[in-house]
DNA sequence: AAGCGGAGCAACCGCAACTCT
DNA sequence: TAGAGTTGCGGTTGCTCCGCT
């Protein structure tokens, strides 16, 4: 047996308010208040009206000191740091904007807050890969021609460079083969309850643990594949992307079962969009606590399998790849921003 | 001028949490 | 303490408007 209707569907009006159904309403709250019952208001008032839908017609519109529309540059920022904090927590959100409502705080994310973000990172990933392209000529000049980075010289890159830097995401350790026959589908070197202890001040050297830890990153930067994510960013336009058969490194890493991750802005790390069962999907990493806090689907980009950490956020780079192996085990929840 | 498609938004739905008896 | 009733929340739907062809 299933729960009983809230209120008898057949007898109850749905669809826009009337002006005569929000005065009546309107009155009846600002003289009597709610009642404490909004089931039994409709009834009282003569309203064919389910009390959920008075409830949030009250709620939403009806109300003194409510706002719609015209969000300010400095709400945008508010809701979409909490966004990015907390999630879809609408209610929480409203709280911190005074005469907004959640519903509202909703339309206003899912209608163009969403888009215009997207956008901002777009244009921040290009830039940095951008300046990421230098760094990697830079080390790769200085380091000649060798593929293979310790992971203390990675790090020592990141700390020399006030600006992201690009390396796969894919890491090697001398005990890879091992650990990948017993788990296959977790990069070996980061297991789940392993921690990871880094300095907070972000500009002491990485304990030489990580090293003995975890190894070497073999980092082979691929420069022409950056400068394909680098036109595809400018040419947004463009509705054809590198398919994985036309870069060997992406390749390595879907065949690990780990997406590419970039490091845009200070402590979040996001992943660049890829296909999640035929839909094209990213997430991000809260690098401080080392917890997924979003996934989205975008449109219009493609695959991509290079990594942009921006330097900030380096002390937790070890954690957070233990992190999201676990987490991206979980690709089919992939999809809370939905940009179908 | 008509038709179409996309954007914006009000409202609904289902479920989980909370409250009351 | 259990179960029924109520509230609150987030996801989704569907209507309206507007711009483009």
């Amino acid at each position: 047996m299933g729960r009983a209707p809230c209120c008898d569907k057949a007898n109850v009006k749905k669809g826009p308010w009337s002006p005569e159904e929000d005065a009546t309403l309107k009155s009846y709250i600002e003289k009597h208040g709610t009642g404490g019952n909004w089931i039994a208001l409709p009834q009282k008032i003569g309203l064919k009206r389910c009390g959920k839908s008075c409830r949030l017609r009250w709620l939403n519109y009806l109300r003194p000191n409510i706002k719609h529309g015209g969000f300010t540059e400095d709400e945008d920022n508010l809701i979409c740091s909490l966004y990015i904090s907390i999630g879809s927590r609408w209610s929480i959100i409203a709280a911190q904007l005074p005469g907004r409502t959640d519903n509202d705080i909703k339309n206003y994310w899912n209608t163009r807050l969403k888009k215009k973000l997207l956008g901002k990172q777009r244009r921040e990933f290009t830039q940095a890969l951008r300046h990421s392209r230098s760094s990697i000529k830079q080390l790769e000049n200085s380091k000649g021609c060798e593929t293979s980075y310790s992971i203390n010289e990675c790090f020592s890159l990141y700390r020399q460079s006030p600006q992201p830097v690009v390396l796969p995401l894919l890491v090697e350790s001398s005990t890879s083969q091992e650990n990948q026959a017993s788990n296959s589908s977790l990069p070996h070197m980061f297991q789940p309850e392993e921690k990871v202890s880094y300095n907070n001040d972000h500009t002491q050297p990485i304990s030489n643990n990580l090293e003995e830890k975890f190894g070497t990153f073999h980092c082979t930067p691929d420069v022409s594949c950056a400068q394909n994510h680098e036109q595809l960013c400018e040419n947004m336009t463009c509705s054809s992307f590198p398919s994985s058969s036309s870069c060997p490194q992406l390749g390595s890493d879907l065949n690990t079962n780990f997406p590419a991750i970039g490091g845009i802005p200070e402590e979040i790390m996001y992943s660049m969009p890829q296909q999640l069962d035929g839909v094209d999907s990213f997430s991000a990493v809260d690098m401080v606590n080392c917890s997924r806090i979003s996934s989205s689907v975008s449109e219009n980009l493609g695959e991509t399998m290079s990594c942009i950490i921006h330097p900030s956020a380096l002390t937790n780079y070890g954690v957070c790849h233990q992190k999201m192996a676990q987490e991206w085990t979980y690709l089919d929840e992939a999809r809370l921003l939905g940009y179908s």
